[in-house]
DNA sequence: GACGTACATGTCACTCGATGACATATGCTT
DNA sequence: AAGCATATGTCATCGAGTGACATGTACGTC
């Protein structure tokens, strides 16, 4: 059910615009009524962004597991390299990629996601035993990160999907690849 | 008005949170109706966010106003260095800051400015004359810079604003200054 | 002084997202 | 059959945001 209502809210956002459908069409689409819609996803944008509640536990578990002597920008590199693919592709088409990234309220709640993704990592990179990080760096190469996969998620829209994914995400962060 | 209804808005969200405040309580606390209150501002996130409109353009025009020869990031890390101090401690004091730091909603609305001012900047960068900077680059390098300057907000407000705003952000762009 | 115009504000009604309270149905278990 | 959990519906309500229309107040001009 969830992901009929996932799949159907998809379909009529791309028809007729995100603003332009409300939630009671989704549930009309899907025979059920505006309260049972809440029911199943928290607010109207949640319906566009899968089960990635305990997503964030899992990158940062992610992190902790990374070899003792890495480097955190590399660290970073790995797992979210990773974990992007199941991050996006799996769960979202480009469809709702270019919905989120054309929709300000969209791209408002995806900020909120990676908000909390970003503590959570950032914390789980100072807590790896040996590099004494302190929480100004790990906060800003977290963020960076973050822009990272961003920017190659723009990018991979701009040409279509044809991109290599992965290949993007190594290139923003060989790019970006801090000094010593 | 504008003002009046700012400090009273913030003045109310400090005191009994922000989503705990009605609209209507703002524009009752100024002596107007609600309809009145969204005659000054177009939403309620609005009232703490200043009249950053054209702010983006006269930052992307900052941008094309650097020396010629100038490195991207170079121009990035000058020009939002002496923005910075504009954007934020000019308009917005400690209180309000915090206040947007750890209200979601108000966090996903200031990305949403950022995002907007993303695009500006991106674009005035790879507008340059002599530097041949491709989207992917000027999008992933713009995207850090903003990271750089949210970091560096972050960092200061964790230090109860004692910190030098400026040097924080020197101190995140050269971490990130990217290799040759 | 009367008139007209512009502007700020108020009032009313409405849409839509979101939530709480309560009722109903369906099916499974004991 | 009785009991219980789960899914759903219905109703009421709140709060943000918008459109339509009225009102007031100050300014000018004739």
């Amino acid at each position: 059910m969830r992901t009929e209502l996932a799949e159907l809210a998809l379909a009529l956002f791309v028809e007729r615009g995100y603003e332009d459908t409300t939630v009671e069409d989704i549930a009309a689409a899907a025979g059920l009524s505006k309260r049972s819609f809440f029911r199943y996803f928290p607010s109207k944008e949640d319906v566009l962004f899968g089960d990635v509640e305990d997503l964030a536990d899992r990158v940062a578990d992610a992190v902790r597991a990374r070899p003792a002597g890495e480097e955190p920008w590399a660290v970073l590199h790995a797992v979210l390299r990773e974990w992007e693919a199941r991050i996006h592709a799996a769960q979202w088409d480009m469809a709702a990629l270019r919905l989120i990234e054309s929709t300000p309220a969209l791209r408002a709640r995806l900020h909120q996601r990676r908000d909390g993704m970003r503590d959570r990592i950032s914390t789980a990179l100072r807590e790896r035993p040996g590099t004494g990080l302190d929480t100004f760096t790990a906060d800003l190469l977290t963020a960076c990160a973050a822009a990272a996969i961003d920017a190659a998620t723009r990018e991979w829209l701009r040409h279509d999907g044809t991109d290599d994914r992965g290949e993007l995400v190594d290139r923003a962060f060989t790019m970006l690849a801090p000094g010593p």
